[in-house]
DNA sequence: CAGTGGTCTAGACCACCAA
DNA sequence: TGGTGGTCTAGACCACTGC
């Protein structure tokens, strides 16, 4: 276990190895990953010999992702950068291709990273255009699914009032930045956003900076302030426009929008958005598969 | 490749075997798996040595994927049932149970089929609840998720309208059963559904078959007309209640509805139904992840 | 205790891509 | 041509379940 990064030693088997380990395999030369496979086998507490299981088990390729997640995380390697091959993840933490290559398997599937045969393995980015539809969801009846034109309202600091505090898992009063815009699409006013962000993770954003960035702003958020959105969840409900929401989306008051309250987190599932949407759906929907 | 089943020979490997084949593993005795896996390796038309690498490749993982789930669908494991294990697969199909367990691995992921340490690997079925609320999205403000009270109001067949029979990629005019409902949530109406079947697929449908049972419409489905929903593709807007939908969901004309609007599909991602729901969402949501 | 899925390894070969 | 991910195999051992 020695051979182990520190933050899996430490962290996942503070016990010694196993004694009469069989190396698998071709059977004659004793291999030294053996002791890593021995290893990702008993930890937790009391690991002796004759222990129950272990209660926190968690196989190798469980700890190998966390590590390489904890490198995607510190901007180890950055969105659209390569990581290092699976050959090299293997040396690096001792185990066998296999291993990594299941870690990097899940990591795949959760879209923290794209496989590309005969090139690499990439850390995913907001500015790809396969990442961009994941969160926005809207359609339009007629053509391609496109990014609207942006315009900002709205983009000021204030206290997190109770409600948003709670979905962002800090105290009622802490920074947040709220913005609001409207999105077109085809000339057309189909969105209204009123947006939240954690204040601790977006100092410096500002309307101007939102103005200028050509793009998706998840992609802006991810190149400027570090913060990569992972995973949303929604809850979808059809309301009716109050005056405002009139006004700015050219709908009369008490036609049917379609609200859109989203919760985004970033790595280890810590909440960083709370977004609130309406959506016109008169030439749009919302496209939702259930597999 | 004679050794492999002749659904898979005709269709894949019409060509002979290659000749300096190295077996894997040890190196010393010729295994005969080799040539399932050269064969896996070089299919489609023109398999000569020097070919291009075929256009049309298809690992072999992929072909037991296929070979499993053509099982699935002539009802040879019935949902709920349990699967042979991987080693009876890996012999059936003359491959190693690795290549059977990423087959299996895929259906695992596509919900066809779910994995019990320890017990073996089952066909998935609509009555469990984890599968039920994959194709429920409406979750309650407060309390669990449940499902409803459904009050069959008519069910008939008829022969399809265009705009249904494109979507379920018949002729205009072909039979269809034509379904109306409505769900209640806690003594309260929430969601008024209009469903079209194929006809072909549900003969023998009818509103007291529908009365009488409880559980899942889709538990029916599968159950007593053999047809399985597999994946689902929904469309979301909002919309205001017409008179019929107002007064059967005791709300006011021109309030607020979410209008779901779904094509389901089973094996073969041939649909078989279309579904237009229309949900009250004012102490329930339709709940969304973006991940 | 036997059987099932789950993990891990080692090694070979293939498909794809870029230089 | 070399490097990368992708496929396939073989075999060992572990964890879980139920008899």
């Amino acid at each position: 276990m020695s051979s182990l990064p520190t933050s899996l030693t430490g962290a996942a088997a503070p016990g010694a190895q196993e004694s009469g380990a069989a190396t698998p395999g071709a059977g004659t030369q004793p291999l030294s990953p053996a002791t890593a496979q021995q290893a990702a086998s008993q930890r937790g507490p009391a690991p002796g010999p004759h222990a129950v299981p272990s209660p926190t088990f968690s196989p190798l390729y469980q700890q190998i992702k966390a590590l390489i997640t904890r490198s995607l995380q510190s901007g180890e390697w950055k969105p659209g950068e390569m990581i290092p091959s699976e050959m090299e993840l293997a040396s690096r933490y001792k185990v066998s291709q296999g291993t990594v290559r299941k870690a990097i398997d899940e990591l795949a599937a959760e879209n923290l990273v794209a496989r590309r045969q005969g090139k690499g393995t990439f850390v995913t980015t907001h500015h790809e255009d396969v990442v961009k539809f994941r969160f926005l969801r809207l359609v339009p009846d007629e053509g391609e699914p496109h990014y609207g034109a942006s315009h900002v309202l709205e983009c000021k600091r204030l206290r997190a009032p109770a409600e948003i505090a709670r979905l962002l898992d800090i105290r009622t009063g802490d920074s947040v930045v709220q913005i609001r815009r409207v999105l077109n699409f085809s000339g057309e006013s189909t969105v209204l956003d009123e947006i939240w962000l954690l204040g601790a993770n977006f100092k410096g954003l500002t309307a101007e900076k939102l103005t200028e960035w050509k793009g998706p702003m998840y992609a802006l958020f991810e190149a400027e302030f570090g913060t990569r959105m992972i995973r949303a969840s929604e809850k979808i409900r059809a309301v009716p426009a109050d005056e405002t929401a009139a006004e700015l989306l050219s709908v009369p008051v008490g036609s049917p929008l379609l609200s859109v309250e989203r919760v985004s987190y970033t790595y280890g599932d810590r909440p960083v958005e709370v977004r609130r949407g309406l959506y016109v759906t008169t030439r749009h929907y919302y496209q939702n598969d259930l597999s």
